[in-house]
DNA sequence: CGCATCGCTGAACGTCGTTCAATAAACGAT
DNA sequence: ATCGTTTATTGAACGACGTTCAGCGATGCG
């Protein structure tokens, strides 16, 4: 009795054209442009069959924010290997931005469009195991490695890394929104801004 | 003759009264929620004579975005009556974050929806004088300043300006997109902010 | 073969920004 | 006062949007 199986194997291929489809429009347009009727039309079926696998647009724009999420992680993830821990909190933030830079219009859809795709990441639920926070803590644990190591006066954590992750969004939210407004390569301000909060923050 | 001057001011008074309605709206709802329908709801008219008065939306979010330049403007005045570089570089961080938060939808609108809001403000125009970039270059020369007195070691003023404006626009702008992902009131992390800064990038 | 279930969609609803021919009012000239 | 013209205003429409739902045909089961 295979037939339930390939229905429902056929059934998670129609939802992943749905998902791919969609990530390649907001890829290329961003997820203003994402339209369910673009949608449909890029995967051959009626506008109506894919609120058969999505509740609406935004469960779309959730699904996408996941992956984003875990895109992010990607990039971040090669930085826990760094020992010292101002260095890898520097890193953090390069990394940060670098994705950023490199992934535009997920970046805007994730943190710069609407609280609604964030709160599946960070709550604000009750018990699930929100990945944003997991995330996030990753820095928090980085800053109270420096406050131990003498890297950095000793504040509240989740403060400092809160105001690092808050100016290094501030640098590539803004290069996304305005393009052509700052004038300095994102880089070099990324790098006068992580080195200038490490040496800030220090004892 | 005064048939003329009574038309043209009636013109203005519905320009006005568009604005004002338009105003209202975003104050209230965010610019996503402002509709010509609406407006013309508030004012009485068809949705058409909106026409007769500004190109399209866009052309009303532009004008509201001038407004809302001045408005920022007001809130940094003050500033410039501090003496000390430093010190009065720290108070532009503090004046921009406090006009952010007590101004949520207007500082979206401005600077975090579309290019297009910012560049009537910043360019990519040639000739005018553009207010943005004044009140930019405002920042910068304050940024000379600390670097002529010693408070900040030499570095391009530019980039160091870049560096402060977006680290305070990324605290305003997270906390706008998702309200209570930030654990950290939004006047602390901006205070640790400008206080790491500046001594992170003294000499 | 008949019946039930399932996948799918055409058509519709109400929304949006925007346009334009048509209407009515106000005006200048005679 | 009347005519012709300019001006202000709008109703109705267009195409696009997200979303819903009755109904269609095909598929599977007894």
């Amino acid at each position: 009795m295979g037939i339930t199986e390939r229905k429902e194997r056929q059934r998670a291929e129609l939802r992943e054209q749905i998902l791919a489809a969609a990530r390649r429009i907001v890829f290329d347009e961003g997820f203003e442009a994402l339209t369910m009727r673009k949608i449909a039309d890029a995967i051959e079926y009626s506008p109506a069959t894919i609120y058969l696998h999505f509740e609406n647009r935004e469960a779309i724009g959730r699904q996408l924010c996941a992956e984003t999420f875990e895109h992010l992680m990607a990039y971040l993830a090669p930085v826990s290997a760094i020992a010292d821990p101002a260095e890898r909190l520097r890193a953090i933030g390069r990394a940060y931005a670098r994705f950023g830079m490199e992934n535009p219009k997920e970046y805007r859809l994730l943190f710069m469009t609407d609280e609604k795709y964030m709160e599946a990441l960070f709550g604000p639920a009750q018990h699930e195991d929100h990945e944003g926070q997991r995330a996030f803590d990753f820095v928090v644990e980085t800053v109270r490695e420096c406050v131990a190591c003498g890297a950095v006066a000793a504040q509240d954590p989740v403060l400092l890394a809160e105001t690092v992750w808050a100016s290094i969004h501030g640098v590539v939210s803004l290069e996304l929104t305005c393009p052509h407004v700052l004038d300095s390569p994102v880089d070099q301000i990324v790098e006068t801004l992580v080195v200038a909060l490490t040496r800030g923050l220090a004892p």
